[in-house]
DNA sequence: CCCTGATTCGC
DNA sequence: GCGAATCAGG
């Protein structure tokens, strides 16, 4: 493989769009990392806007309910095959948790709702607590979702309450 | 060990 | 100009 054009343009496209080396050496195909990283040198775009310090993981969404569904997506680089995980967000209005509502482990306790929402990981992981239905662990909304056939989420789609 | 970009240097 | 090898780092 050589250099097109055409290849050089989707190159600038994907490097300024912020896609490591790896990825876009995946996406033109036929080529490694090395001969990316060396070709934007040469094109002196080496410096990147948003580039964080830190080799930002694969991108992921956003946010994450702590439930949602993982999905692996096979990806070939080179020779290697790969795979990366993505997530599904099955129901958006999970996050509607007002934020004072929401708890951290150490504020929970029988009579609060022990949902979690996000990855436990990061950052921006909580509980939803709100008032714990009789004898839940959950509010009567995320009784109602949890204990819910997934099939049957969407047709009902109760409004939060806490 | 996974990954990231940066640099070197023979081709 | 090209990119594998290598380096330095998270």
């Amino acid at each position: 493989m050589s250099w097109t054009d055409e290849r050089v343009e989707l190159l600038k496209k994907l490097w300024s769009d912020g896609l490591s080396a790896s990825q876009i050496a995946a996406e033109l195909g036929g080529i490694t990392r090395n001969a990316v990283i060396g070709k934007v040198h040469r094109l002196g775009l080496s410096g990147r806007a948003k580039s964080p310090t830190s080799s930002a993981p694969r991108p992921r969404k956003a946010r994450s309910s702590g439930h949602m569904i993982r999905v692996q997506r096979p990806q070939v680089r080179g020779n290697t095959a790969l795979a990366y995980d993505y997530e599904v967000e099955p129901e958006p209005e999970l996050l509607e948790i007002p934020l004072e509502q929401r708890k951290t482990l150490l504020q929970l306790n029988e009579k609060t709702c022990r949902w979690p929402v996000g990855d436990p990981s990061g950052p921006d992981f909580f509980f939803c607590g709100g008032e714990a239905a009789e004898d839940q662990p959950y509010c009567s909304f995320h009784c109602r979702v949890a204990y819910q056939p997934a099939n049957d989420r969407r047709r009902q789609k109760p409004a939060f309450r806490g």
